[in-house]
DNA sequence: ATATAAAGTTAGGTTTATCTAACAAATTTA
DNA sequence: TAAATTTGTTAGATAAACCTAACTTTATAT
């Protein structure tokens, strides 16, 4: 059985090749990154996740999921989002509130309460933040790309998911008014820097760049 | 913040010192036993959990929990009976599967997902083995300590809990036809070594001492 | 009261997951 | 293409939880 650690590198080595696909593989300090390690203690755990055939690496290059390996990551995503899931629909948590406690869930090992979490909540397809949760064997309806970035100037569009699951990020979009589904209207953007003017229920903000890279919109 | 390991101690230290209440102190070898590592690791801990001021202990002396440690320990086993609960009623596990995947769930830190599970459970005062849950303030209504060996021959009493959690043991009580509240019939007794015959719904079984010892009844 | 046994401690290791500092390889830039 | 920068690796430490083996203290039994 994998420990919380090794989980917790598929995870962020799935949501780096897979989920934000710009490309199928990542490299030692991006991952490092994101884990929120040095370099250096992600290389020894490399060298771990390739003995036990979980990742394919060489010395100095990049790294991807086995098959295996992104097995395991997708179960662990899978028990992520039905606990954040369940915590929003059941325990009355806010969608900021939600991951934090997710985190600590999904390394809770027991096929049973998997399954039972699921048919309790009578089979979702999407986290409260819009993200999709991958069934029982593993397959996820891939979701759509765009993001409010790119959506040109006068256009509408709708939320269907937030990129970044940060209680910070999360009440920022609160406080503009968006949230799951919202309606978004794209009023101008700068050349120079993205910076752009939405209108959200008659209410207008002006976003970061940032920002709007971490809205999914379709 | 406390460590599983830490907290697996604390609760350990309060089931030896207060709920199977022969004694309120134990010794560093009864306590390595209980959580199935040696007195020298166990030693280390006491050091550890001394020097936070959660047990009262001195070189080559006896161990009891501070009032700081009895609080965290109370807050453990809370979680572990809560989590118990909502696995057995909404969740469809049987009660020999509950303990294990509590083992897990009860060191997951976030007090409103306690006071959410609770308030979902309706407060619950027993666990599914019968066991007295802590309330949010830590109280205990205590229960009577009588088990099926202090009954006298003849008699018939209630089963109000079970001391051993484990799956081996529950299962057997199930294949004698007991659970919560059953009606047991002490038909009789060896003075030898305890052995006891009963009936339960018109069935008569014989079980062993350590059988007798592991139900609670009244 | 002493010898034996039981209980408890210490010393010295291991494994996992982390770090810093120094080094090597690969890539980019001039 | 050579220098500079970025990326990735290795060496050597540390802290938490564990272990075994040896030792010390306390309790028990003659
Ligand atoms: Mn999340
Ligand atoms: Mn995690
Ligand atoms: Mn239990
Ligand atoms: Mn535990």
């Amino acid at each position: 059985m994998l420990s919380q650690t090794e989980e917790n590198y598929l995870k962020a080595l799935f949501h780096l090749t897979t989920e934000r696909a710009s490309k199928s593989e990542v490299g030692t300090n991006e991952l490092a990154a994101a884990l929120n390690v040095k370099p250096a203690t992600a290389n020894d755990m490399l060298k771990k996740l390739k003995q036990k055939k979980l990742i394919n690496y060489e010395k100095y290059g990049k790294i991807s999921l086995t098959v295996a390996g992104r097995k395991q990551a997708i179960e662990v995503v899978r028990k992520h989002r039905l606990w954040e899931t369940f915590l929003y629909e059941k325990f009355e948590f806010t969608w900021d509130e939600v991951h934090e406690v997710a985190e600590q869930l999904e390394h809770i090992h027991s096929s049973k309460l998997i399954e039972k979490l699921d048919k309790f909540l009578n089979y979702p397809e999407k986290d409260p933040h819009g993200d999709a949760i991958p069934n029982a064997k593993g397959e996820i309806k891939i979701q759509p790309g765009k993001t409010l970035l790119q959506v040109a100037i006068g256009k509408t569009c709708k939320l269907v998911a937030v990129r970044d699951n940060s209680a910070s990020f999360l009440q920022y979009v609160v406080s503009v008014g968006l949230g799951l589904s919202c309606k978004i209207r794209v009023i101008s953007r700068q050349e120079f820097d993205g910076t752009t003017e939405i209108e959200v229920n008659g209410k207008k903000s002006i976003v970061s760049q940032k920002f709007a890279e971490n809205i999914y919109v379709a």
